[in-house]
DNA sequence: TGAATAGTGTCTTTCAGACAATATTCT
DNA sequence: AGAATATTGTCTGAAAGACACTATTCA
């Protein structure tokens, strides 16, 4: 029997039935935190708690697509994804055996205004000293094992922070050094020193000055830079 | 409804029907060359092409259990194994949906040596210049996404290299400080400086001297060195 | 003019690469 | 002794941290 023959009579209904889902950390900067945006469950369980959006997998749905459309739907985005790890513990969900894509989102603070926050289905919390925060800044925490996704997402983009330009797609197009710098001790955890900090980025080669200027400051305006550009590819 | 009475009466059919697997691509590092012991496929699609060993996820198997389990009884091997991206593309595979998690695992050559190979129902092939080789050093590729997914985990391996210990499972458990570097070497696709290399090493903390020495050499033995040990989590 | 921050210069320390000298074991 | 490799020392240059100085804008 040849590949074609033996594919046209395969049972697709002889396999575990284990369903495939997507949770998103949809990630921005403001007020020199980092923040993510997390959705009111309208169905059970966990049902009014906040947690991270996600559904499941359709069958002919690749997955970045799964995580983008969960985006969406549940919180009115539209944000380039990227996958970071996939969670599959056997009682990871109540309800069934339940595999997790994990992916990130990175969003300005300005797109992320414009999320359903206003609808009152999502609210974005700071994460500071690496801890999820209410907005009164008490530490809170998820249900499912969204608090282990959300921990994984912000390690690998810390990991991943002078390696790819993922972490630029949490600042407007154009940005000063000094927001930059600010988003990067966020990330971090820890200060860095100016000079050095300025010197490294800007011969890195990942900026390109935009000849734009800060304004409305009181005091001396900043020069903003762009991110190159470098595709962001879903998957 | 709370959650106990909605669980009660959930129904697990109400899900798309997509099928979860595991992918591993066990690593070893013989002869100055990163390998990859590859599976002859028994079933079809792909019937007698070598691929990597795979299987599809129990519902009540962790997926780590499930990697395992794959190298288990397609090669003979027990290992640690560690996952690194999950695969999901909705044509990946010809016979049906299926997203398949992708582990690595780390054998010292030793090890490897006791896998199926000799059964003729495994093959253990080089990857240099990034390029997975026929045994007479032909560059050869692999079906479904295999190429893919091998790569990911080179490249995976590579990026984690300085920053946790997973790589010094590739070594016997004593290694001199020259075979460390002839793998960093390897994986990097780079030569490397040598007392720089020591030194970094050394002072990294990461590994401790035995105070053996290796024998039967012909010229003067290298000191044996262990990594620390740091537990390897499988999930 | 003063406040506040941007941007730069300098000194020092640390670290990696280059290269070579010395040490050790086996044949 | 000679071959072959281990191990170490030194020099040099690049990069990062500390700190302070100059520059620029607005109120």
């Amino acid at each position: 029997m040849d590949d074609a023959t033996f594919l046209a009579s395969y049972d697709p209904a002889a396999f575990p039935p284990l369903a495939v889902a997507v949770d998103v950390v949809p990630l921005t900067f403001t007020n020199g935190a980092l923040c993510v945006l997390l959705n009111k469950r309208t169905e059970l369980p966990a049902r009014g708690r906040l947690a991270l959006p996600g559904t499941f997998v359709r069958a002919d749905e690749e997955l970045g697509a799964a995580a983008q459309r969960a985006l969406r739907d549940k919180a009115g985005l539209d944000a380039p994804v990227r996958q970071f790890h996939a969670f599959g513990a056997v009682a990871r969900d109540p309800r069934m055996r339940i595999i997790s894509i994990g992916y990130m989102a990175v969003v300005d603070a300005e797109v992320m205004g414009r999320a359903s926050t206003p609808l009152g289905t999502c609210e974005l919390l700071p994460i500071s000293g690496g801890i999820l925060r209410t907005a009164a800044g008490r530490r809170t925490s998820l249900p499912f094992d969204h608090d282990a996704i959300l921990s994984r997402a912000l390690a690998d983009l810390r990991r991943d922070l002078d390696r790819d330009d993922w972490a630029f797609g949490l600042l407007p197009e154009c940005f000063s050094l000094r927001e930059l710098q600010a988003l990067h001790e966020a990330i971090r955890g820890q200060t860095l020193n100016k000079p050095a900090f300025r010197k490294r980025l800007i011969e890195s080669g990942r900026l390109e000055a935009t000849g734009e200027m800060e304004t409305g400051k009181g005091f001396r305006p900043a020069e903003l830079y762009r991110a190159r550009r470098i595709d962001h590819a879903a998957d």
